[in-house]
DNA sequence: CATCACTAGATGTCGTGTCATGTATTGGTC
DNA sequence: GACCAATACATGACACGACATCTAGTGATG
């Protein structure tokens, strides 16, 4: 296998392990790692439209995330109310028992910051985010977090 | 937005940019990403059980695939046939059809390879590589990996 | 030979993830 | 003010991806 195939393939396997990890410890929550990207969006910076929560998600880019936001709706950690002036929007912002939860998520993630901090050295890190950033830079996914980093 | 937490959401991103890609490339042929794994791992590997192929596998790891082979087999792609001594086992197969679609796919896997190695000297791919190992390093995804480098 | 834990695979369920299409609302143009 | 392209969101369809459970076949133990 050459080292770009294994890069591939490494990816995907980081992404995959990490997903399963990070569900694995918001189980006792009762949501999903999608669903936690979007309580924390929401904490730092609601309200949101439907649009632009999907403008930044980094999960489900490129497609409006009216799915996603309809369970945490009937779950009850998000409002969505219809928009002012713009009937056609709808503004979403986090309900209190959202609120707590996603204190609850900051913290679950900082667990599994640190065992990705301790993967490598600064040094390191710095590396692989600069290739990262390259590799995903002008597409859907990459110009979230882009729209993120500010 | 600390550097490791970028560091979580770049892995997602970018293995979703490189999924809808090469699923992009994929489709004239009517295939999708996962199903291209399994062909490619039977092109090598043949003939596999479900549970070998299931152990090699990136995408869907841990879980059997059994689904997954069900549309290769339904779409002509792949023979599955009870084993020999084995009742219990299924031994998997490319079809000719699957094989001439096989050497499809290692040609547009080059395609996106290509394009990886262009996003960074092999200093840095060597680098970003070490990491992720480290990172799926004991885990289903990362043992998958580990048993498809030898 | 009967029993029974174990294994291989199939299947149910739920939540995405992606593409395509449908529908209501808006704002510009005549 | 009627028309119409564009926008915001909802929804349909299909294939995963992860977990749990089920079923049939196997082999070790007595």
């Amino acid at each position: 296998m050459t080292p770009v195939e294994e890069l591939r393939y490494l990816i995907l396997a980081a992404q995959r392990e990490g997903n399963r990890r990070l569900g694995q410890a918001l189980r006792p929550l009762g949501i999903t790692p999608a669903q936690a990207e979007v309580l924390r969006l929401l904490e730092d910076r609601q309200p949101l439209t439907l649009s632009g929560l999907g403008e930044l998600l980094v999960c489900e880019s490129g497609t409006n995330p009216s799915r996603l936001v309809d369970r945490l709706v009937s779950s009850g950690l998000v409002d969505r109310v219809p928009g002012e002036q713009d009937r056609r929007q709808v503004e979403l912002s986090l309900t209190p028992t959202g609120k707590r939860l996603a204190r609850k998520v900051a913290g679950i993630e900082d667990e599994l910051h640190r065992m990705l901090q301790s993967a490598g050295s600064a040094r390191e890190i710095a590396t692989v985010v600069g290739f990262l950033r390259t590799l995903v830079d002008g597409q859907p996914a990459g110009e979230a977090l882009a729209l993120r980093r500010d």
